[in-house]
DNA sequence: TGAGTAACCAAGCAAGCGCTAGTGTAAATG
DNA sequence: CATTTACACTAGCGCTTGCTTGGTTACTCA
């Protein structure tokens, strides 16, 4: 469950893992099935992970941990006027959702498979995340920028953009850049 | 699949079987512990039910076709200004979701288990919803009361309301109708 | 009264599940 | 050179899964 285990097989191994709990989901991806893609035999896998929960820990925390390093990055070289830092925090958002679209997926809609201890040592990662949308979002409040209530607006404004992984098509004509700032756009009153 | 075999006794398996799949996850949920909530023994399960995919089944149309009857009511009884409809479509949506929970929530994060045929069938259902969103949608933006591209703010719109879910406390102090206004608020420009 | 039917049950099959035990082997380490 | 470590293998245990079979009960209606 912790970080420190993150030897490249073991990494290499997690990718992998995402890409089957998407496709099948958790709870169908057998530990054979996994072993498979990963070209070793079922027994062997339990050398990498304690148990097939592990695995799911891994995929999570992997997504999550690379979220946080992407919007922080992106949030400390962007300028500080509260527009510019809402445009940037959707992109930034929108821009992991799919680049590591696998891992997040898993994130989003296996999250109730996680036992509890795994459970509650990445809620406080995502918690961790949210944080950072919440201060932007004051920002952009007080500014005037948009209103409404603080934890509302956050609440709401995640729900959209985590629910694009439902519909939204990379290989359409729409950048996630594009998305993110016609999403900006729907939220703020007075339109560029 | 269909909506003709629809007893009274196979309604309630349905709803029971709902309560499960939220609690359990599907794949999780096997026709022992379904048979066990429902009084009987697994084997007279299959009396009811072709299959455990057609109680997934059951359950998903059984929600959406809520869900269309309640807002197709609503927007016949409601005022002809967009900002109304808009305002009565976001009521309507969050109303079923929390009192029609359960098949809401299989609804929304159980979609990937559905055979071929039964997922064909219900998408038609849930197309046939989206219409009416979309369609208010169109007023609204032709009353400038939002701006942005039809379908993505459809899109946006309805995840930000579906995402309510898992995070929106029905015993709390605001009533699904507040969080509905809230909403509209935020993404209309000029608050009333 | 007797045929038809909806609802149920006990028993169990074949397949698949997560995981363990014990072993082999090549590379790194003392 | 001896030992440890990392990684993989084979074989299979004990259990659960969705579903079937063959039969019983209770009720309806001609």
């Amino acid at each position: 469950m912790n970080v420190i285990n993150a030897s490249p097989r073991r990494k290499e191994l997690t990718r992998l893992a995402a890409q089957l709990f998407v496709q099948e989901g958790f709870d169908r991806t057998t530990v054979r099935m996994l072993a498979q893609e990963m070209g070793i035999k079922s027994g062997s896998l339990f050398h990498h992970f304690k148990d097939k929960q592990e695995i799911l820990a891994a995929v999570i925390e992997e997504g999550t941990l690379n979220a946080l390093t992407i919007a922080r990055k992106a949030l400390n070289e962007c300028a500080a006027e509260p527009e510019v830092r809402l445009r940037t925090m959707a992109r930034a958002h929108l821009e992991t959702l799919f680049t590591d679209r696998n891992a997040h997926v898993v994130a989003l809609f296996e999250w109730r498979r996680l036992d509890a201890a795994a459970s509650a040592h990445l809620s406080h990662l995502r918690d961790a995340y949210e944080a950072l949308w919440v201060a932007v979002i004051d920002d952009a409040l007080e500014a005037n920028l948009i209103h409404g209530d603080r934890f509302l607006v956050s609440r709401f404004v995640l729900g959209a953009l985590n629910w694009t992984v439902r519909w939204y098509d990379p290989n359409g004509p729409r950048s996630p850049d594009d998305l993110a700032d016609e999403f900006v756009a729907m939220i703020m009153p007075s339109p560029a």
